[in-house]
DNA sequence: ACCTGAACACCGTTCAAGT
DNA sequence: ACCTGAACACCGTTCAAGT
């Protein structure tokens, strides 16, 4: 207990911690297991007590992320509701833009590399499902509106597609609300939902 | 001669070309210059002789694969003008598509990781600008149709952004046709085009 | 049960040396 | 000019050993 206690208690999470602030700071490429531990104080195989390997510890991060995502839309719907900005697709989008603006390396590990894997893990499914499910609502909503109900899934598809290209290019540089010559990233989500049918 | 020629005139093309087959065949995670440099039979470090280190190797890459999917949209409109197929943006949209899913490991490059450095290199500005102007032509006559030129560059960021999200949740794995009950990616491409107000 | 340190097979890159 | 081999600092992971 004098130094830092042996076992500190919650080097797991400690662990996650660090990695997420390495993320943030430094990149996904500077994501490395013995720089994660390096940072924690701890020995750089120290990880293999919490984790099965490096993948394991990643995908828990994207499994944070995947949450904290569905976090992110759940209050700008909120906002819509309370009648503080602009409801429907367009605050889901802007949830989902912001966060993934916000977060751009932590949004490259979630939707990143490891294809067939990532996807295996039930906790990400469940936790991607969440902020999918969001989505969907909104758009069958609109769909029943508009009367054409079976048109949902491909409907849902097209919105998070719209989304998430938007997000990528504009993480990528490739698309900025400069220039398109809008005020900012808020603005562009607002325009570019606005093409859509569904809108 | 006899062995190989020593130096075997074309080392450069040839350790594109093994880095091409090593992307498609094991991934981009496989993508080692020792790795690279073994399939060729040539030192690990001979490399070095004709490429400044490994993101440049990367970027000559990414620049083929951009002229290559301006290639096939190319193809697709085509394609479409000789009434063989449905034309406009969703020829694009097709050809962008059939790209991104057929050489997924390259699409991942492209628009890989490396953020600020692969757009600083101006042969891949050119290159990417090849398949955005493609799409820029289409949207600006569709927008001058509907008397809102103006409009023309949110749209065309909107429909890159639907194309390009399409594409990598495919990849992903994450929207397949089977799920959405389509034949195939043609189709969903289709159907998910249909959702723009430019169609 | 939790953590360390040495070890292994990999990686990108450099540098002197060979042709 | 083009290529090799040894070397360096990194990486993920294993394993025996310590507490």
């Amino acid at each position: 207990m004098a130094k830092k206690a042996y076992h500190h208690g919650n080097l797991r999470e400690a662990l996650l911690q660090s990695a997420r602030e390495t993320l943030a700071g430094e990149g996904i490429e500077a994501l490395s297991l013995r720089t994660v531990a390096k940072r924690t104080g701890v020995s750089a195989t120290a990880l293999y007590s919490h984790f099965k390997d490096k993948q394991e510890l990643l995908t828990m991060l994207a499994t944070q992320g995947f949450d904290e995502l569905a976090v992110e839309m759940e209050r700008e719907q909120a906002c819509a509701e309370r009648g503080e900005s602009t409801g429907g697709l367009i605050a889901l989008a802007r949830g989902y833009v912001q966060f993934a603006t916000q977060n751009p390396a932590l949004f490259q590990l979630m939707f990143g590399p490891a294809p067939g894997e990532v996807l295996a893990a039930p906790q990400l499914q469940k936790a991607g499902a969440r902020a999918y499910g969001l989505l969907e609502a909104d758009v069958a909503r609109r769909m029943e509106e508009l009367g054409i109900p079976d048109q949902t899934p491909v409907a849902t598809a097209g919105a998070w597609a719209l989304v998430h290209g938007l997000s990528s290019l504009l993480n990528d540089g490739r698309v900025t609300a400069e220039k398109l010559g809008l005020p900012d990233n808020a603005a562009l989500t607002e325009q570019v939902c606005g093409l859509l049918d569904i809108g």
